[in-house]
DNA sequence: TATCAGGTAA
DNA sequence: AAAAATACCTGATA
């Protein structure tokens, strides 16, 4: 490779940059994405930076230092400034260098990799109350149910601790994976699926039955949660992120394993069934009287002598749930999920209480095997009115937002694109009730918001999905209705300020297998700080191999 | 027993 | 940085 030929170029900060031009520009993608994230997306350059989780992650999965440092040699075209190779080969060996064993009953062994490391962490107050004896030159004892904290403690001072403790196997109970499904179709794994959940259970060794399995949306998450449970054959615990995601799981297990009705209890606010395989949501769990009141259902999680946990959408773990986790490290834990990313920065939570990601999948690949399908995005960027110019110029930083979303333009620029797709299901999807409702009125199409009532949703889906009903305008319900049914083309016009999670969440609306090629179209207000946001809220998608497309429209156009 | 309105939380 | 949706509870109505 000539030198310009390179794509990327390291930087002493530690980030970096990815020319998405060049020829190579998916082959380095590809290999950087394992170590580390991306930052930023913009057309031409893109920003990725290694941080000491992203490390760890990749180095739970057996990526190793030599070959990081190789991948960047390939690929950087300038030499890798030695400050960046020293803090990566300085996070690869923190990772490990604190192991977690089972000593006794009741009495785990801490395994320090160095002298100094030992000294390190004893020196800390609560390493040095919880040590009951220093058993071997490195290595000292400690309380079991100090477990979870002492993980959560040591990543905090930035040592992962690899945690090869081993799980209590939970009251037994046997699942099995059906050969055909309900409706009498066949019903085999798909192979990404046994592999994510052999990956979960073997893990790096011992250190299976705790991790993350990440797999795009409509990539059936939910069979790899069946797979899972089947290994296991224990009483197991679902936490969702809403009471439709609880049906879900209890139709799925219907269909595709040999549970009954029975065996599956649901606790939610209108049922509260404790069965061998119970599936509730974390809001249930958060519940409380009074601001300073006790939990009232996070007793659920010792209710039964549980052998598995499944953290359905795993990156929307509230905070209080992992505190109840950090108290049950001795069962098996499964994370669930699109998207490591969470958008309050309790990565690290997630990566010691719940586990590090055990396997992944980039979506391109998914979709060139057709399990997912192909999609293309675009940004479509419109100035906005002259006459609110001076309003926006005027707003504070919160209206300017709301006026750049409202942009009356997107309505014009919205009916090109549905002229365009004539033949095809829309959905136009936006955040503001107010321009929905004119967008609607518009386009003479149906509204579904929060309010609507679940008979009517269910009536609009129905006509929606036969096709009496070409386009349909829906509001943030569009982020749980789990029962939306499929588009081909989406039209985003408006969104939350930055959320990574909710593009991607959107986009995943039309990335069902069907004939033809999806199109996810974003619109933004040109020189508006809906542009930033508009970009941020792409970093994931474009993590995934997304590429937007951008197309500008000029007044000129717009008038036309 | 089911369903709905009203309030709170995060 | 805000708006919208959800899920929980309670207490009334049918």
């Amino acid at each position: 490779m000539k030198t310009s030929d390179k794509p990327v170029i390291v930087q002493s900060d530690g980030s970096i940059l990815l020319e998405v031009m060049s020829p190579r520009y998916e082959e380095a993608r590809d290999a950087i994405l394992p170590f580390a994230e991306l930052i930023k997306s913009p057309e031409y350059v893109h920003t990725y930076r290694i941080t000491p989780l992203s490390i760890w992650n990749a180095a739970a999965i057996g990526l190793t230092f030599d070959r990081v440092q190789t991948t960047l040699m390939i690929f950087s075209r300038y030499e890798i400034p030695e400050g960046v190779l020293f803090r990566i080969r300085d996070a690869f060996s923190r990772w490990d260098a604190i192991r977690l064993l089972r000593h006794g009953d009741g009495v785990l062994k801490v395994e320090v990799r160095s002298r100094e490391l030992l000294e390190e962490i004893t020196a800390k107050p609560f390493v040095r109350n919880a040590l009951i004896d220093q058993i071997e030159p490195l290595g000292f004892t400690i309380p079991e149910d100090i477990r979870g904290r002492f993980k959560h403690l040591l990543i905090k001072i930035g040592y992962p601790v690899n945690d090869l403790v081993g799980y209590d196997p939970g009251d037994k109970f046997p699942v099995e994976l059906r050969e055909t499904t309900l409706a009498g179709q066949r019903f085999t794994l798909r192979q990404y699926q046994t592999e994510g959940a052999d990956n979960f259970w073997v893990g790096g060794g011992p250190r299976g039955g705790q991790g993350i399995v990440v797999l795009p949306c409509g990539a059936g998450k939910t069979v790899v949660g069946m797979e899972v449970m089947s290994k296991a054959g224990t009483y197991t615990l679902i936490l969702c992120t809403n009471v439709s995601a609880v049906r879900q799981w209890i139709s799925e297990l219907l269909d595709k394993t040999t549970l009954t009705r029975d065996d599956i209890g649901e606790y939610t606010g209108n049922k509260k069934e404790i069965r061998p395989v119970t599936i509730t949501t974390y809001q249930m769990l958060t519940y409380r009287k009074t601001r300073n009141a006790p939990f009232e259902h996070m007793k659920l999680m010792q209710a039964r002598n549980w052998g598995l946990l499944i953290y359905d959408e795993v990156h929307v773990v509230p905070a209080p749930v992992f505190r109840a986790t950090t108290e049950i490290q001795a069962k098996r834990r499964l994370g669930l999920t699109a998207t490591l990313i969470r958008e309050d920065g309790l990565e690290e939570d997630t990566f010691t209480l719940v586990g590090p990601k055990c396997y992944d999948v980039p979506w391109k690949e998914l979709e060139v095997k057709g399990f997912i399908a192909e999609a293309l995005c675009y940004e479509i960027r419109l100035p906005l009115p002259p006459e609110k110019e001076m309003e926006y110029a005027l707003a504070s930083d919160r209206s300017q937002f709301r006026i750049a979303s409202e942009n009356v333009y997107k309505d014009r620029v919205m009916k090109d694109i549905i002229r365009k797709h004539a033949d095809e299901p829309i959905l136009v999807i936006g955040q503001y009730i107010s321009q929905l409702k004119r967008i609607a009125a518009t386009l003479g199409a149906p509204l579904i918001t929060g309010a609507t009532p679940n008979t009517k949703r269910d009536k609009l889906y129905e006509a929606f999905r036969s096709g009496d009903i070409p386009v349909l305008v829906v509001s943030k319900v569009a982020n749980f209705a789990i029962d939306l049914p499929d588009a081909s083309v989406a039209i985003q016009v408006s969104g939350t300020f930055g959320s990574r999670q909710e593009e991607a969440q959107r986009l995943g609306r039309i990335l069902r297998p069907k004939e033809r090629i999806s199109t996810f179209y974003t619109l933004v207000s040109q020189r508006t700080t809906e542009e930033e946001f508009a970009h941020k809220r792409q970093i994931f998608l474009a993590e995934q191999g997304y590429k937007y497309r951008i197309e500008e429209w000029t007044l000129d156009e717009i008038n036309l």
